[in-house]
DNA sequence: TGTTGGTCTTGATAATTATCAAGGCGACCG
DNA sequence: CGGTCGCCTTGATAATTATCAAGACCAACA
């Protein structure tokens, strides 16, 4: 087990405040794993026996009810997840599966509660990083009540343009089924919204999507910092 | 102005573990006010001045675009809204309104993010209360996203059903509309699934409901404490 | 006591979204 | 190279939800 990962998780914003005491005690437990492809690496309901860091993959996060499914969340290097279930003690309300072959730092939970109690930095990044998911989780909700799913996708879509540095082509990082289950709607609903979007300035093909008329998109997609702009 | 509404607010999980000294600085500059009702008291998109804390009546949260609205969630007291905005120094994600006569107390946002940085007990106060609304806010969403509309009625009256002490009759505590709103549909919408869950047990008259066969009830809400259970 | 304004309900209709079925496409693999 | 599998797309249809319009009800109030 070489150093670096455990290197790559002092780094996170997360970690980073800590004293350099208490992160050698909140790692002391931790360990490093790889994980192959489509594992299911938590369920829901399960206690929260770690906190998870994402080291190199993907991670979706997902729920179930009454055999119905859906995406919350992709996770992508490097962060954690399931926070808030450890820090509570409480069951996790998400499933996670690997999306593909993953690196992971696993942190006992009882330990990162410990370490919690003891070290002010540790306590207030993670503040600040809840802060952000809770967020994060409200401008989702507003976006399933406030827009339909034409809407949704247009502002998924400006929102992954931006990520990409502004480049009018990129790629969907998630298949579309995957991307549909997290705008809330079925693969089919989301063919038809593609379809529907061409007429807006946006042109798939497979996974890549290439926005032609950025200004025609934005008009139709009326994108809102308090909807959209998931940086704080 | 009293001394009393103060201890209730320093009785709030969130300010009961702080040191005196701590609470006493954030305190300096707060104020208690009294409110109108169906007055606006926040609109989002405005940075977070105060750190609100409801001591008596009740405010309603809830977010636009587009020229829609949506409600997210009713305070009853006592307790803070808005923190998340207040740590993180960001903009109100979510406008607030009274919905009848309301006492608060604004604490102003820069004292509570001078006092988290200083005091470790009201840091780890404030990592256990978003967390849970964190919680609380992807069970939100997961309600949406898994269940149509008279499921997430019929799992909202259980709940409500258990906050009342199980007792079999109840009253709304919001107006039919503003329900609606909360669990993401229109009062027509609503008006008709009250009535869809005469065939499971329900009875309405007026604000008053009655849970005339829990079991019956039950079967068809199927509800889950992974999103039901806001209690942790 | 009549008026007024709001909410709630109901019916009719439209829009949105889901479901079912079939076929196309591409990747992987024997 | 042919076959198989999964994903994506499309069409047809059904279910769900929203919209529009009208009327009932109720509380506040002059």
């Amino acid at each position: 087990m070489t150093d670096s990962p455990f290197a790559a998780v002092r780094h996170l914003d997360l970690f980073a405040q800590m004293s350099d005491e208490a992160f050698a005690r909140l790692m002391r437990g931790a360990y490093l794993q790889s994980f192959p492809p489509q594992l299911q690496l938590i369920t829901e309901g399960d206690p929260s026996d770690f906190l998870h860091v994402l080291i190199s993959g993907r991670v979706e996060l997902y729920s179930s009810w009454d055999g119905r499914e859906t995406s919350m969340a992709t996770v992508h290097p490097v962060s954690t997840f399931i926070l808030a279930a450890t820090v509570r003690d409480a069951p996790y309300l998400m499933s996670a599966r690997t999306v593909e072959k993953c690196r992971l730092v696993l942190i006992p939970s009882q330990d990162a509660r410990a370490v919690f109690e003891q070290d002010f930095g540790f306590a207030k990044a993670i503040v600040t990083e809840l802060a952000r998911c809770y967020r994060s989780t409200i401008r989702t909700s507003k976006s399933l009540k406030l827009r339909n799913s034409q809407e949704r996708l247009a502002n998924y879509l400006l929102r992954q343009l931006g990520k990409s540095g502004n480049r009018t082509r990129f790629e969907l990082l998630a298949e579309k089924r995957r991307v549909a289950s997290y705008l809330g709607m079925t693969p089919e609903n989301l063919s038809r919204a593609f379809n529907a979007l061409k007429a807006h300035g946006v042109e798939i093909d497979g996974s890549s999507v290439t926005i032609v008329d950025r200004d025609k998109l934005l008009s139709f997609a009326r994108p809102n910092p308090l909807l959209d702009d998931y940086s704080n």
